[in-house]
DNA sequence: AAGGGGCACAACCGCCGTAAA
DNA sequence: TTTTACGGCGGTTGTGCCCCT
């Protein structure tokens, strides 16, 4: 009973991967398209476990990620998302698509924890103005905050949909792939109709290969910095993002707006959103595609916007403009 | 120059929901 | 229906690098 075992769990290699691995791990994907990862330990011969192998291509070696140096932009949006979403950094990630859930909880733990935790220290002040004015306060104005964000994020989502109803009056209820729909709500398709898109991980191989033979310690970085640049240079490689794309046909058009839009000309990170790099990715389950997300959506929405209205107080603590001093 | 501490990040661990047998 | 592995996620750890003393 139950399924086969997806690997022997002894005589698996642990540690940092190798760009040996890196190669054979690329090239497997490259032909046969990311998923299944139980059979790529067993057809690569890699010593490694299905999940390794997953989360080093999802964290690494796939196109698109860009790697090092958040932007400021970005650090508004993981800020504002994270406060928002909590600690679910996939979600997060997912309005971020150049980065990974990895790299964002890093950042996060590593930068903006200490940066926001430092600001708060400030003489028990804060000096920016997404943050309270007082400590006296900062608890209860947080909160507003919060709840203004969430407000501002449904009055959002509201909009996309009402714009997207009066364009096409039956979203709701015949959800269909549509390069028009401002709602991101797509059918999966065979994942073997997708393989093909991974050919463009060919510039992986050959950068690694290229920064194999170098002797520079930070070849690796180097190499993913490269891959990146030249795979967001690469409208083919652009596209692709994470690995459940493998599965997901990317739209040629797609005018989604996210929950919310920051006021930054820096708008790459928005416009490279993608159906399944937005939170409602995790709407879709097989069978459900077209209604079900949608109508608890909806409902979830609508029964808010009405109690939202005699909350007007709150939408003046606008986070546009005032949170720029934050940095 | 040495070493100690902090930082950054890749990778692992453990849990959970889902799907397959 | 039950059992078990898969896939995904968030938390945590290990390790190499850098900077300061």
């Amino acid at each position: 009973m139950g399924r086969p075992p997806c690997c022997d769990k002894g005589g698996v290699k642990k540690g940092p991967w190798t760009p040996e691995e890196d190669i054979v791990l690329v090239t497997y994907i490259q032909d046969h398209g990311p998923g299944n990862w139980r059979a790529v330990p067993t057809n690569t011969g890699l010593l490694r476990c299905s999940k390794s192998c997953r989360l080093r291509w999802t964290n690494y070696l796939r196109p698109g990620i860009k790697r090092g140096n958040f932007s400021d932009h970005e650090e508004k949006m993981i800020i504002h998302l994270q406060a928002l979403l909590g600690n679910r950094w996939a979600a997060i990630a997912s309005y971020l698509p150049q980065r990974t859930d990895n790299d964002i909880k890093n950042y996060w733990n590593t930068h903006l924890k200490k940066k926001l935790k430092k600001l708060q220290g400030q003489d028990g002040h804060f000096t920016d103005g997404f943050s309270p004015d007082s400590v006296s306060t900062s608890k209860g104005q947080w909160e507003r905050r919060l709840q203004t964000d969430i407000h501002m994020a449904k009055q959002a989502l509201c909009e996309a949909l009402s714009l997207d109803k009066s364009s096409n009056n039956k979203l709701s209820h015949d959800l269909k792939p549509s390069s028009n729909a401002s709602f991101p709500i797509y059918p999966c398709t065979n994942p073997a109709q997708s393989s093909t898109t991974y050919a463009s991980s060919a510039d992986n191989i050959a950068r690694l290969l290229q920064n194999w033979m170098k002797s520079s310690p930070k070849s690796s970085q180097t190499s993913s910095e490269n891959t990146t640049q030249n795979s967001f240079n690469n409208p083919q490689i652009g596209n692709l993002s994470s690995p459940s794309e493998g599965t997901t046909p990317t739209p040629e058009a797609f005018d989604f707006d996210p929950i919310f839009s920051f006021s930054s000309s820096n708008c790459d990170e928005t416009q490279n959103l993608k159906p399944e790099n937005t939170l409602f990715q995790y709407e879709r389950k097989p069978g459900l595609d077209n209604q079900v997300p949608l109508t608890l959506l909806e409902n979830w929405l609508f029964d808010d916007i009405g109690a939202a209205q005699g909350e007007g107080d709150l939408m003046d603590m606008s986070l546009g403009e005032d949170d720029h001093g934050l940095f």
